[in-house]
RNA sequence: GCCCCUGUGGCGGAAUUGGUAGACGCGCUCGACUCAAAAUCGAGUUCUGCAAAGAGUGCUGGUUCGAGUCCGGCCAGGGGCACCA
């Protein structure tokens, strides 16, 4: 580059050198691995680790650098760093892979890994990667299975039959998010309701304690702990027993003699219609081995399944039993037995009474089959003797009426009456009420029937059932050698691996071929990081007590329910089986928003061909945005802005915006626009804008180089009115930073790195010819600047402070104080409101009082004029904030 | 249906948590440099208005000396749950 001008330009930044530089020289020097022996506090920042799909994509670009911001401050800090990196590598993916690409999901796997590693490493996190884990690892599911073992003697894992999305040509178990329209996602067939027999983790065992240890995350969103408690579910109740009227109970051909019903609105016991069971229900099912039509009824509502769509259209459906329930507080009473469609068997007992007044399921139910309705709780604001349901139930708060003992009570004093009757009454030598916490939550079913997964530890032998796998013959590894050329299970059809002798008989036995969801895999990640390599236990409990909570982990808020309080439920039963003394997993918690990008196309014979970003040309036409194709310059249709996704092309590959501005762009980018939590555009626009700014630092560090002297700073130097201002622009940027990196407000952070960019850009150009100690200031100034950007743009950071010779590595600098005395004025200027509008500014000392401003401000000659003699009504001086008259 | 969140310039967003609305960035306009472009630098950019001034944080009412912020009622957008007895 040739010069004609009196200053030197300096070269431009690249980042295609001096990142690769400065990831090894960190690297060579383990500024980032971390030790468990260490003596500073500890901090853990864990990130939710990544799928290996064989690419990072822009949303793992945020996720990664909000947490990489963290974990370089902390360290800063002086805080010992906890920042590892794993993979969570078993799952379905591989296997559709080995399917369609003939590809073993091992070999696919850890290529993907590898890659992505590489990328990651592209990117600067400051990772430790000696803790690096892959949970396909047999060195990490081999203590999965060993847990499998210990949670099944506490019977925190056990084998129960359930009802399961089947698909009849994959041959597997679908989750129910893998349906769509009633057909296998994959093969299009439609989806069966089986009942299979699965294994099951407790996770209703701690039901209470999830839900109140919501209340001590206080680290976590609102949100998601809202989310938890609805998913949780919990309902206070009553359990009431009803008497069967045995004639009846006999010509239905029923043993039974009683009904068990769960609920919740027992002050309306007197409102009672009927009662309700599932077709799933005991009584059912024995009355219809004597009932052919009633049978039928129950297959049809088994057929409807579980489906959100059939659900929704379904009428309410009904079959009469025949049988008849006695009421609890009235022998003489009887009330019909249906079996209906909309009785869950999984929630409360599977029976209900129905009360069709004040429950519109239940007043649906008996308007279709003419069972009326008595209404038993009257609204305070109308008559009982005129107020009547006939299409619409009455579900709010009231008076109770034609309640025999009850009316006149409200409904929580009536709830508490008929449940300290019920549990005095007794049947069959038992009370007839039992109060009673319902949950919604269910047990977590884990067997899926997939090769690429973590095996069940379990044999079946014909002699004595369910037998463990002996911790001796641990792991239960995978098969290599399997096919994936038809459906179903590989394991399966293995032609030994399933074929195991008892390890109690000793005769022949068959091996579990179900294998672990992989939430399972994901559900104690973050406690094997803090010991990656033990062999002889999941987890060293000292270390991971000590690590542990997680202090901050950062995630996409898909997460909030499954895998959050899986994680949950791990701890807890980790703590059970004596591997840790945690309550909870994660002290905070923070969701980061998406990655969202215009989608472009052109409209191609109904439908849409979508274009990517890279072929787009976008220009102002009549100041309108308008985009053409870079290939035929065709016009192009902007389209809204949408989540990343490969089917709409609007994606932007990471290491496409690395190779071309860096990563400290991308990151700054990531960091600048949107606050976190929220999702942020990614444009072109706005890349090159971070790009421009990584130029400018390193321009502004050249330029405060030639300025700045090699004297450290003393504050108390007699500094003339640039140093002074640039000093005070420094301190303020340098707090404000720490506080809003702290709340993890990084894009505050990158306005106040700009502020100062701006202000330092100003002095350097202010007419000064000699100014006494302005060199040092430079020098601090400089040094500040770099701190402050050092966690978000980490490269840049490290090559400027090679720039300015300043000893040791920034990523490994501790963090300064900003010095408060600088950032207070000794006199501030106040705006003064006259009626509540801004009318004009008094200037006062900074520690003036109330009647000192009042005497400023009335003196002021806007005021005085505006006021025109009158005295003003009362004047509120607020001190260092406002001034306001009211006139 | 129930529960929750969010509405601020052309755009992303800021506003010390009741105290100067629009920081900072993007975009746009004008100018300087250049043969030219890029890069860079300077000026402007909520709306109406030449200006003085006035209006302004989804709408509407209220509390307050003072409301983007608190309260009530609407409207719009987003999310979660849902035959849960």
């Amino acid at each position: 580059m040739s010069s004609t001008s009196e200053k030197t330009p300096v070269e431009r930044y690249n980042p295609k050198v001096a990142e690769p530089k400065w990831q090894e020289q960190w690297l060579l020097n383990r500024l980032f691995a971390c030790a468990n022996d260490d003596p500073r506090p500890k901090y853990y920042v864990l990130e939710m680790f990544p799928y290996p799909s064989g690419r990072i994509h822009m949303g793992h670009v945020r996720n990664y650098t909000l947490g990489d911001v963290v974990a370089r401050y902390k360290r800063a800090r002086g805080f010992n760093v906890l920042h590892p990196m794993g993979w969570d590598s078993f799952g379905m993916p591989a296997e559709n892979a080995a399917m369609e690409h003939k590809v073993h999901p091992k070999e696919w796997t850890y290529a993907n890994i590898a890659a992505m590693r590489k990328q990651l490493q592209s990117i600067g996190f400051s990772l430790d990667w000696d803790r690096e884990l892959a949970t396909c690892d047999v060195s990490y599911y081999r203590h999965q299975q060993k847990m499998f073992l210990d949670f099944a003697k506490k019977g925190l894992a056990y084998r129960k039959a359930s009802k399961v999305n089947w698909d009849p040509v994959d041959q597997t178990v679908l989750a129910n998010e893998q349906v769509i329209e009633g057909r296998g996602w994959r093969s299009g067939a439609v989806v069966e309701t089986r009942e299979l027999t699965q294994w099951f983790f407790k996770i209703t065992r701690f039901s209470e304690d999830l839900l109140e240890k919501l209340d001590s995350l206080t680290g976590w969103p609102e949100k998601v702990r809202l989310m938890q408690n609805n998913w949780i579910g919990r309902s206070e109740g009553l359990m009431v027993r009803f008497a069967l009227d045995g004639e009846s109970a006999k010509k239905a051909g029923v043993e039974a003699e009683e009904l068990t019903v769960f609920t919740t609105r027992h002050d309306t016991l007197f409102g009672a219609r009927f009662m309700a069971v599932a077709a799933d229900h005991p009584l059912a099912k024995a009355a219809s081995e004597h009932n052919p039509e009633l049978a039928a009824f129950c297959d049809e509502c088994r057929r409807v399944g579980t489906a959100q769509e059939n659900i929704d259209k379904a009428e309410k459906k009904g079959f009469d039993t025949g049988i008849r329930a006695r009421h609890p507080f009235d022998p003489e009473w009887t009330l019909p037995v249906y079996v209906a469609n909309f009785i869950l068997m999984d929630y409360g007992t599977g029976a209900i009474f129905g009360c069709p007044a004040h429950d519109q399921r239940d007043l649906d139910f008996a308007n279709k089959y003419n069972l009326g309705n008595t209404v038993v709780v009257c609204p305070e604001d109308q008559d009982p003797e005129t107020f009547i349901v006939t299409d619409t139930a009455y579900v709010g708060d009231g008076r109770i009426v034609h309640s025999r003992f009850l009316d006149g009570l409200s409904v929580a004093d009536a709830q508490e009456e008929v449940a300290k009757r019920l549990e005095k009454e007794e049947f069959n030598g038992a009370p007839v009420g039992t109060r009673r916490v319902n949950f919604r939550l269910r047990d977590w079913g884990i067997s899926r029937q997939r090769y690429w997964g973590c095996p069940i530890p379990m044999i079946h032998c014909e002699h004595c059932g369910v037998v463990p796998v002996p911790e001796t013959d641990l792991p239960v590894t995978l098969p290599e050698d399997v096919t994936f050329d038809q459906p179903g299970n590989p394991l399966d059809r293995h032609p030994t691996w399933k074929h195991v002798n008892c390890p109690q008989c000793g005769a022949k036995a068959r091996r579990e071929t179900d294998t672990m969801d992989t939430f399972v895999d994901s559900s104690w990640y973050f406690g094997r990081f803090t010991n990656p390599h033990l062999e002889t236990a999941p987890l060293d409990r000292a270390t991971c007590d000590h690590w542990l909570p997680v202090d901050i982990y950062i995630g996409g808020i898909e997460h909030a329910i499954l895998h959050l309080l899986y994680s949950r439920f791990f701890t807890r039963a980790m703590r059970e089986i004596g591997l840790t003394a945690l309550d909870e997993p994660f002290n905070g918690l923070f969701t980061q928003g998406m990655v969202v990008h215009e989608a472009y196309g052109r409209e191609a014979g109904g439908h849409w061909d979508y274009i990517l970003p890279e072929d787009v040309r976008i220009e102002f036409v009549d100041n309108e945005r308008k985009a053409f194709h870079r290939g035929d310059g065709g016009p192009v249709t902007i389209l809204g802005i949408e989540k990343m996704s490969k089917s709409k092309k609007n994606i932007v590959d990471p290491d496409e915006i690395v190779g071309s501005y860096g990563a400290d762009t991308a990151r700054w980018f990531m960091l600048s626009d949107s606050p976190p939590e929220r999702d942020v555009i990614w444009t072109e626009e706005g890349v090159q804008g971070a790009f421009r700014f990584v130029q400018r630092v390193w321009r502004l560090v050249h330029e405060l180089k030639a300025r700045a002297g090699n004297a450290e700073i003393n504050p108390q130097a007699p500094f003339g009115p640039v140093g002074l201002s640039v000093r005070k622009a420094a301190h303020k940027a340098l707090a404000n930073v720490t506080d809003d990196i702290e709340r993890l407000r990084f894009n505050r952070c990158v306005a106040h790195a700009y502020d100062l960019a701006n202000n330092l850009q100003e002095a350097l150009a202010a007419p000064v010819n000699s100014e006494a100690h302005l060199d040092a200031a430079f020098r601090e100034a400089a040094f500040i600047l770099l701190t402050i950007i050092a966690p978000m743009m980490p490269h840049l950071a490290e090559e400027c402070w090679e720039v300015f010779g300043f000893e040791g590595f920034a990523a490994a600098a501790p963090w300064p104080a900003a010095d408060r005395a600088l950032l207070q004025e000794d006199s501030i200027t106040l705006p003064v409101q006259i009626n509540g509008k801004k009318r004009a500014d008094v200037v006062v000392p900074r520690n003036a009082g109330a009647a000192e401003g009042e005497a400023l401000t009335l003196a002021v000659p806007d005021v005085q004029r505006i006021l025109a003699g009158r005295p003003p009504k009362n004047v509120i001086v607020v001190p260092g904030r406002i001034v306001n008259v009211v006139a």
